[in-house]
RNA sequence: GUAGCCAUAGCUCAGUUGGUUAGAGCAUCAGAUUGUGAUUCUGAGGGUCGUGGGUUCGAGCCCCAUUGGUUACCCCA
């Protein structure tokens, strides 16, 4: 007993009702983005290390679970495998000690494969992939080291229009889940970078997204403060402040966002592009939100990020936007693209809190029949394997045991329906079938069965 | 990486200013009941109180360390 099993922190085990669910959220997706025709595409759990290391910030880099490289105590290694612990100890990567690591996200991996196969592919690219990725962050709530992302992007397009489908899509699944009150905010970066410019040049970009992003978080004061910090003027600090204060319904905030930065080229295409796909989608969950930032520095034009029901203490559930030169990272330029990603773990949780999972996601095996004995057993495996054949799932209990028992394992495994074939039944070649909610039991001859149940 | 909280039976938790043999509910098993369950009744098993050290006549309780979990910050799905 004093050494318990236990598994990696931040990670889970899914007993079978927990899969089920999760299941559902799963093929509800897919089922949209093959609907929406993206086609899936899958790459390996691990990737070499330098395909990741400074695609997401420095935080990030932090974050990418490394692989140690096997071999390292072998003899011949031993000096290289030193003076790689060496650079470590520095802070540096050392390819003798790592060079593989666990995927962080799906986008750069997805980017690593488009500049690796793109004079195969037909562009523009439609694809979606829904794997699991790691980040040793430190767990809490909503936050997993192991976490599964189901992304779609199409690649090779620079029209808005695909920005205008991934937001229909959002809006697609999220009904179809029953999350009703979701919210999806938008914001392109140009309108970041003109705002930027206003302050201080494209240097400040980082240091003025970063403060902004926590505006809801820690107020207005708060982060004025930390602009300060970051080494704004009070006019920069003034005209950020008026940018934040821009408030009221979408159509308000575009028209105040166009007089304070409409006139500077980046921010005058900015605001085209958010309100082209604004008056584009039907999404009335839609919402405009210049605050909006994200972290991830590959994103150029619009961002997307949707925030869960405000009934649910949970942060966003989904995120993506616009990268216009991924795999020039890669070695191959211009190719545009545009992605979404949902957070499968983050949706389950605020959907189980919400109580929206529909009972009918735990409904496996239809009927247990009882086991009465050797000979009775026999022929209700006969009766089970024609009820399988029909495509109704069903069990025969392993051993015959007191019935009482046998009720109990029905009942705990969820099962609707038991089937009784004692001696009596199988003389009269029928069988006994109750129905555990309702205590209602009928006689149905054995041919009958498969057609009895099939109806209910 | 930084900080707070928690750790007692398989699970959820009680446990008084430190004081005899550490309790309850649920779960498990057996019986009332060998062809009709889930509400009932009876009984049983199961804990060197996360680990290591210290204070004390005496520690589940106090102190130190350590491990694991959890929440928040940073960042993010």
């Amino acid at each position: 007993m004093n050494n318990k099993p236990s598994i990696p922190q931040g990670t889970r085990d899914f007993p079978a009702d927990v899969v089920r669910k999760r299941n559902y959220i799963f093929s509800t997706i897919r089922n949209v983005f093959e609907l929406y025709s993206f086609e899936p595409l899958e790459s390996p759990a691990m990737e070499n290390l330098d395909t990741l290391m400074g695609k997401y910030g420095e935080e990030g880099d932090k974050l990418i679970f490394k692989i140690l490289n096997n071999g390292i105590n072998n003899e011949k290694n031993i000096e290289k495998s030193k003076a790689g612990f060496e650079k470590l100890l520095q802070g540096k990567n050392s390819s003798d000690i790592t060079e593989r690591a666990l995927k962080y996200d799906l986008t750069i991996p997805f980017a690593r494969y488009v500049a690796m196969n793109y004079t195969k592919l037909t562009f523009p690219l439609r694809r979606y992939q829904i794997q699991p990725v790691w980040r040793a962050d430190r767990p809490q709530k909503g936050r997993y080291r192991e976490f599964t992302q189901c992304d779609a992007d199409v690649v090779g397009s620079l029209s808005l229009l695909n920005e205008v489908e991934l937001a229909n899509i959002y809006h697609e699944v999220f009904v179809r889940l029953g999350v009703k009150n979701y919210e999806l905010k938008i914001n392109s970066r140009k309108i970041l970078t003109a705002l930027a410019e206003l302050c201080g040049g494209a240097a400040k970009m980082t240091d003025i997204t970063i403060a902004i992003d926590k505006l809801d978080k820690i107020g207005l004061e708060k982060v004025k403060e930390e602009l300060q910090q970051r080494g704004l003027n009070t006019e920069q600090i003034k005209t950020t402040e008026s940018y934040l204060n821009i408030s009221g319904n979408n159509e308000e905030k575009l028209s105040q966002i166009k007089s304070l930065i409409g006139k500077i080229d980046s921010g005058k295409q900015g605001i085209d592009e958010v309100e082209f796909l604004f008056n584009q989608t039907k999404n009335t969950n839609l919402s405009i939100d210049f605050t909006l930032a994200r972290g991830l520095n590959y994103y150029t034009g619009i961002i997307f990020e949707v925030a869960a029901p405000k009934e649910v203490k949970m942060g966003s559930i989904g995120g993506g936007g616009r990268y216009d030169d991924l795999t020039g990272l890669f070695g191959v330029p211009n190719i545009p693209g545009v992605g979404i990603s949902f957070g499968v773990d983050r949706i389950y949780d605020v959907m189980d809190e919400m109580n929206l999972f529909p009972d009918e996601v735990q409904v496996s095996t239809k009927a247990l029949f009882f086991n009465m004995g050797e000979k009775e057993s026999s022929v209700a495996f006969g009766i089970m394997q024609q009820l399988r054949s029909n495509g109704i799932a069903s069990e025969l209990y392993h051993e015959s045991v007191k019935i009482n028992k046998q009720f109990t394992y029905a009942e705990k495994k969820n099962i609707p329906f038991v089937i009784i074939i004692g001696s009596k039944e199988i003389e009269e070649k029928k069988c006994a079938v109750k129905q555990l909610a309702t205590g209602n039991q009928e006689i149905i001859p054995f041919d009958k069965l498969a057609d009895y149940l099939k109806n209910l």
